[in-house]
DNA sequence: CTGAAAGCGCTTACAG
DNA sequence: CTGAAAGCGCTTACAG
């Protein structure tokens, strides 16, 4: 049905292996001959079977992208820049949608021959799969967006605006191994020497979309203490924050300032526009593509491109200065039940 | 290096037939021989090699996805349902981010061995590929999200709330063959006797994110016709525009009410909330999915779901009574240049 | 019920 | 420089 190199052979008089030499430019063809089957393979439109291809040499080109929440904007960003480097390499990424890395999804991609993995899970759910010697790579100490710089600007502008009561809203449990995002902000508090609230650190079951914010934002209100700046772990959740304080009668800025993280394009749509941490998510999915090629082919030697891509703080009107507090002072005010910190 | 076929059945002490059939539970097998093939198949953790298994059934139970924005959260839960029925159904699913289908890139899926292909990209870039023959579905007249019934309810509040002048955001170009969703609205307008403004419908060059939106508002601001309400092609436009109209000192919905188009998960939690024409991308990804593989495999008569998805139009605070137009005849209006209308 | 063998479409030492 | 042949790991008529 489809042509083969075997039709093109024939076409050309030639044998098959002549064939692959020329089309993988792997061996020394007199110009003629490499003529005679360039002329084949056009006049039969011929076009390799890459799987038969991959049996042969063991390698697909083909890598798959574990993603958690395929619909946070976040994420696409991140798979537009690992496949802008994979289509470079010539590599094609699959992308799966789901929410932990499971021992049987991985099996069943080491099944299809994939060459490696990307993992975008968010750091709890990545278990050891060193094992499976399948390459995978993911946000590490040593290639990773770094928040840290931009949080630290982040309070500082707080602090010089009188902002002395944060609040953090996290979507993931607080409980566990804190958040990169988390323990950075609480240094940049130290640093700055602002009192930590733990009453204001505001946990949740592990989503961070619209809702959970919206819904973090309520507990926020009700949790009894005063707070005059808000901090969300993702933009996403900035804009259900946004929304609850809204409808709580609060102004943005004047009574309360907002700061979201990552940066998606509609964080400067919403009213007022979100001040948030930008985070460079394209060139991070280039570099773990890039990363992981390498891991594949270690003998290619990329040059490697930044492996700590700051992520930057930007001002919008949603911060301003801190409003003036109650004034009650803050062990007179009625008991409230404090959340856990991490 | 990894373990083969071979491998289970030396162990098991039989020929590498009897491992296929069992594997694949193709052909009867003595229980005993079972057994023991089956046993050595775990002591040994053997895995199939699914490419090896492709070339020799020539079916690769792998599809291909082409989005044009992978970032548009609507695309997100497209994907999403894809995935679910791919994955019901022993499916693997890779994402590709282009802009227009092109003959390269079909050609290198069908190399790849690709069992089929899903295009999303919008209507106008999908070539005819039948002569590639692989199967290829996207939405069509029979398979597909139908707005119309939710753009008549629309149309219909509209009209009892006294809007007359109602504008469109469009994003694409409304020159060549009209949007499903613009031919929808017009009938819509024509149906409920309300006159069409075509000055008020602003095109665009493709982009329909929240930047286009904010720009499309903002040419509509400026078009020197008045207007008491938008819909926009999509939600995220609707986003972008309600920004710019908040910049005019304009309040929505006293001043102008705003629709959007999809349902985002942002759409409920802007500010106002942004009606919107709920789509079920979900189901829709399904659909097509199973529309699909009941492509590639004729004979299993898979039993299809609804293949019209009918979109619901949810109202929320965005929309409200038309404000009193300044009460200049239009005729007497000074003159404005046309927008170019479908 | 089980197995020997040809075949899927490619690659690649090896020999000439 | 070119080709015959074995091999990649599976499937599947066909024969026994």
């Amino acid at each position: 049905m489809a042509v083969t190199r075997k039709d093109v052979a024939k076409m050309a008089n030639v044998s098959v292996a002549t064939v692959s030499y020329v089309i993988n430019n792997t061996k020394n063809v007199t110009p003629e001959v490499r003529k005679r089957v360039l002329d084949a393979v056009d006049a039969l439109n011929y076009h390799p079977n890459l799987l038969a291809k991959s049996l042969a040499t063991r390698e697909t080109r083909h890598v798959a992208m574990l993603v958690d929440n395929i619909q946070n904007p976040h994420y696409g960003r991140l798979m537009r820049g690992v496949q802008h480097a994979a289509e470079q390499e010539g590599y094609i990424v699959s992308v799966l949608s789901i929410n932990y890395s499971t021992r049987e999804a991985m099996r069943e991609l080491v099944s299809r021959g994939v060459d490696g993995v990307i993992l975008a899970l968010g750091g709890y759910s990545i278990r050891d799969f060193s094992d499976m010697n399948l390459p995978t790579v993911y946000e590490t100490a040593t290639l990773q967006t770094s928040y840290r710089k931009a949080i630290f600007d982040m309070v500082r502008l707080f602090r010089d605006l009188g902002h002395r009561r944060i609040a953090f809203l996290s979507g993931l449990p607080l409980t566990e191994r804190p958040h990169v995002r988390f323990r950075d902000f609480m240094d940049a508090l130290q640093s700055f020497r602002i009192e930590m609230c733990p009453e204001l650190f505001i946990d949740g079951d592990g989503a961070t979309d619209e809702a959970a914010g919206y819904e973090a934002a309520d507990r926020l209100l009700n949790c009894g203490s005063e707070f005059t700046a808000v901090f969300t772990v993702n933009d996403l959740m900035a804009i259900g924050a946004l929304k609850r304080l809204w409808e709580a009668g609060l102004k943005v800025p004047a009574d309360v300032s907002v700061v979201g993280c990552d940066g998606i394009s509609s964080s400067a749509y919403t009213i007022p526009p979100l001040s948030t941490i930008q985070s460079h998510s394209f060139k991070l999915g280039e570099a773990l593509m890039l990363q992981l090629i390498s891991q594949i082919h270690p003998e290619r030697e990329l040059a490697m491109p930044v492996q700590i891509i700051e992520a930057k703080f930007v001002e919008r009107e949603s911060v301003g200065p801190a409003r003036k507090l109650s004034g009650v002072p803050r062990f007179l005010q009625q008991p409230h039940s404090p959340n856990q910190t991490g």
